[in-house]
Parts: C-alpha cells; structure tokens; sequence
DNA sequence: GTGAAAGCGCTAACAG
DNA sequence: CTGTTAGCGCTTTCAC
C-alpha cells in the first residue's frame, strides 16, 4: 500500500506538501503541485478512506433508506434509485442501503453516516425520519410529497402527469371517466385525483359519483375497483387507476371478465413500474422520473448547507408512456 | 462524543482496559469488565468505526453488485437480497450497492471493502469477478452457479427444482410436456432442463425434438416460443419456461391467441419473481430462496477464512409455488 | 510555499 | 490483570 510518506519520500518533500499537493490546496506551487500528482499517478496512490475518515469526521458513506423492502410490487424502483444515487455520488463515497423498518429502532448504530436519503412510502415513515433529523443527520426525502417540508425533499408533480395523461384521452374522443383512488391519507392519492379533476372540468366534462371507487394501493384493490365500476348500469370508458398495482388488478378482473382492453375498457395507471410494459395488453401509464429525482436527491444531500437552504421541495415532471391499454 | 478516554478518565483507568473491556478481552477481570460495560452504557458511548477502520485495516464495509440492475423485469430480487445480507451482517457494518456494470473499469476505488457478494446473472462478468478477487478482496459468488468453483458460490439446486415440478404435474395426469430453454451457455439453463427430463425419463415419457425450443431468458422469446410450440400440429399441454420471464411472454401470447390457461395449455415458470402471482393467471413457477441465498452468501464471506474452505459451492433447495397456470 | 509536530479514536506490543 | 507508549494514514495548526 502506498501511503503519502512514500510520494513524499520520493519527491522529496514532506508529505505535508504531498497532502496539500494532492488535496489542490492554493498554497502549493503549480509545479510542485503538477510533480506530485504525476508521482502519485504512477506509484499508483489510493488515498485511503479510513484515515481520511478518522481526521474530518465524515466516513463517506451515505445511506439509502427504503421501506416495505419486501413487500408486494412496490420496490420496482430500488435499481433505478441506487442507479440515480451512484451515478451522481463522489467516487470516494460508498453507498449503504437498509431496509427502513429495520433499524427503525436501532438509530445509534447509524451514527456512522454522512447523509440519509429516505425513500418514503407513506406517511408511516415520519416517526423513523424525525428520529435521523435528531440525530443531526442531513437527509432528504425522497418519492413522497411533505405537506410541511420541514426536510428536503424531491417528488414528482404527479398532478401534471394524470392532468396531461387525461387531456390526451380526452383529446382521443373519450368522454366517460372513472378512477380508483389509493389511500385517502395520502397526499399523492390527492394529488393524482385533482390532475384527473382539472383536465375533466378544463374540457367541461362531468362524472357520477359512483365513477369514484377508493382503493389502497393494492392489486387486489384494483381488482375489486373494476369489479364495481364495470358492474354499473352505464359503466365507464376509461379506468384511471391512481397506481400500476391498481391497474394491474384492474387488467386482471378485465381479463377474468372476459372484456377487452381497450375496446371495452381502458385502462391508464400511475408509476411506470418495471412490470407495467409486460401486462396484457401493455399498460399505458404516466412514469415517474425516478432516475433523475434521486440524482437531484442526491446533489440536494451533498449541498454545503446554506447553499440552496431557501428552497427545499422539488417536482420533477412526469411523462405519458403511452402504450396499449388506452 | 464519548470516547473511550472519557470512560477512562471517570472509571480511573486507562483507555486501553476500556478498549479492552469492551472488546471482552480475557485478560480484564469481569469485574472492570462490568464495570466499564455499565459506564459506557449509561454514557451512552458508540464506538467510532472510522477510527476502528484505521487500525484494524478494515472498512466494516461489504459491498454487493448487482448486475443489469436497471434492465427487464431481472434485479426483481434486489430487495430481497439486500434483506438476508443486512440481516445476517453484524451491526457495525455497512452494506454497500453498486451496479457490476457501473464500476466494471474503476476497480481501484472499492479498495475500501472489506468483502464483496456478487450476484451474478451470466458469465459475462466473469472479468470483473476475476478483476475483484485479484485485488484479493474476498467476494461470493451468489445466484449463478459457477462450472469450476474457484471462488465461494452460492446457488439454487435449479434441477431438483424443475423435477420436482414435474413429478407434480405428471400426477396431474399430464403427459405432453415442452419446454422454452433459456440461453444455451448458461449453466441454469442446463440444470433446468436437466431436472426437466430427468423427471420424464422417470415417468417413461417422451416428447418429439420440435417441443423444445430455445429462448433466451426474455419475455419477448417466451412469446415467440409459445407461438412456435403450439402452432404445432399436435401441440403440448404443458409448456415449461425456464425462467418466469419467458412464461409471461408465453402467457401474453395465449391471451393473444385467445387460449385459455390452463384449460387449452398449462404453463410453468421458474424463479418466482414478485410479479408472477399478479400475471393472469398467476404462474404456478419454481421458487428460488432468495433470501436464504444471500443469508448464506454473507456468512460465508464473514467466515474466517480456513474455517470453511473445503466447501466451497452451495445448493439451496428451490420449492414449488403451485397457482393457477397448472 | 513548505515543513515539523500534533492529533483524530482506537488497538496492540511491551513492560510490569 | 493493568498501564505506557507507539502508531494506523491523513489533515491541520503554527513556524519558518
């Protein structure tokens, strides 16, 4: 292993000079500078981390935090999220992930991070991120809108994907319009409803309150939904399922049913989960950026406090993957 | 924060009694071991990895990658995986995620890790295996099987698995059996098929060349395969897919086709992903332990080494998840 | 601009 | 059994 002393040693210098050398400090002469970076080149110097993290306090390590880790099909995006994270973080940096409720009680053993990114499902995760703010680590929250953002946090403008994913079913001649809604606490199960309300009171259309079934997110939810709404004596066009595990039950009660997709009736989801362009026929759905809202995620946790503190909620805008089932 | 100076100073020792202390080094007397325990309990005392990293020339980080982490419906285990190692990892240590493909070229920078578990799809990533364990980083190879075990590896026992389907499905009363092989190089792809005839040599049943046809792990092979088998002019009753990717394409195609599963033909998979209990219907497919798997993996890897090192391969025992497909 | 010296929190000889 | 001392590889005063 090659430390600093050797490089100092051969340059002949102390390995002060090589530190600060290394590090770009001002102090250092360009060409002492230029020298030892070559030296270090091609004696093949690593720094090592755990020395680093010993002297600055910071152990380079941030931490994602997920929940449900295992649960139905709800984690489809850890890939796209790891991906996202990585690909912004410092070479330098590793990144540690954990199952949310895991350590939930078992804060202290998390002293060991830099930073926290708190992939929230649901409301249910405050308890566990109020306990990683005490302990005075930064963190930003990501996928799930705060009604306070007391925290940093990055979401998706859900509202804008289902009002622009409605318009261009408007826009395709249909008229009738039903949704299944997901957990009435949540605030994206808000949201998603008021972009289908704008577009449908933007084009003048009306709907029975019967067209509005409630949910919970689950595929057999979709499923008993559809059941309801395609049993009504003037049942609807279009089928808005407030998430894909919806509308995936909502395929399937269809398929049962023996109806056809879209002739008879269409569907439309919310997420773009991996699985949603394998369905029968292909779901059309509004995706989420979730690559870019955890890099953007990221870059927020890495901030130097006081850079961008005025602004702490961010939307990134969906986008309509349009595909068979509408 | 407290350190091991601060327990010394009040308990009047030294901070290496402490150090000792509470690493439970036989040569304090239990009664300063208590002692001190009880301190730095109530100090609330957490020991600092960064300055234990230094030291001990360890990161208490180990690092899973994963590979093709953002492609098809494939790192659908991530979860899962990331669960049995976090919940087999000792406390003080981090795990860490990296997609295999991102850090292919850059090995040198995980020289922090202390170990590594990767879970391999094919052998393409053979080079970056062999680039890790030149490094001398101790790494297990998890989910693929390797052909010559040079390395710690941890798979399912695929052939038992699929005989075992089979068998079943014979006492069904089914008799016309086809398959969709997987992608021929691959060792999964042997082990599958190989259980797969095994059981009907047993049951002293054959099948024509024309029912086994080749996929390569993608629904879009599924689809075609399903085609190619039961546009036959005596087509098989059941079709067995050698990955649970291939048998949704195949069910999509049924749907297509107007066929009814698993009255006009049954389909079987293998794997298990999450998705397969919301296909229509749900696949009846193979299990594989996945989290069992990667429990295994990371005791494994934390085992010291001489411990184990006769063994090195491991088969965990896959199970039947039997739904409605057949 | 550069170097000498101290120290981050911990473990490990060595001595007693 | 316990304490003294040194040192892991690095950054950071403080001198020069």
């Amino acid at each position: 292993m090659v430390t600093i002393k050797d490089i100092a040693k051969i340059a002949g210098v102390s390995h002060t000079t090589v530190s600060r050398a290394l590090n770009d400090s001002p102090l250092i002469k360009p060409a002492t500078k230029k020298k030892i970076n070559e030296l270090a080149e091609t004696l093949n110097y690593i720094p090592n981390v755990n020395a680093k993290s010993l002297v600055n306090q910071k152990s380079y390590i941030i931490e994602l935090f997920f929940s449900h880790l295992s649960k139905g099909t709800s984690n489809n995006f850890l890939g796209d999220v790891i991906k996202g994270i990585n690909d912004t973080l410092p070479r330098e940096y590793s990144l540690a992930v954990h199952e949310l409720q895991e350590v939930a009680n078992d804060l202290e053993h998390l002293n060991r991070i830099d930073g926290a990114i708190v992939m929230s499902q649901s409301d249910q995760d405050d308890t566990f991120i109020e306990a990683l703010a005490k302990q005075n680590i930064p963190l930003v929250v990501l996928n799930r809108q705060l009604d306070t953002p007391r925290f940093k946090n990055v979401t998706s403008n859900d509202a804008q994907g289902v009002y622009q994913m409605l318009r261009h079913a408007i826009n395709q001649g249909y008229s009738k319009f039903a949704c299944i809604e997901g957990v009435p606490s949540f605030r994206s199960t808000i949201e998603r409803k008021k972009g289908f309300d704008q577009a449908l009171t933007e084009a003048a259309l009306t709907y029975p309150p019967e067209y509005c079934v409630s949910g919970d997110f689950t595929l057999a939810s979709g499923k008993t939904g559809a059941q309801q709404l395609l049993s009504l004596s003037d049942p609807p066009e279009v089928i808005f399922c407030a998430n894909d595990d919806m509308a995936i039950g909502a395929i399937n009660y269809c398929l049962e049913a023996g109806l056809r997709i879209p002739q008879d009736i269409a569907i439309i989801g919310f997420d773009d989960i991996p699985f949603s362009r394998f369905t029968y026929p292909p779901l059309t759905t509004i995706s989420k950026p979730v690559y870019e809202m955890s890099k953007r995620a990221t870059e927020l946790l890495l901030a130097r406090p006081g850079e961008d503190d005025h602004q702490k909620q961010f939307f990134l805008d969906t986008s309509l993957t349009i595909r068979q089932s509408l």
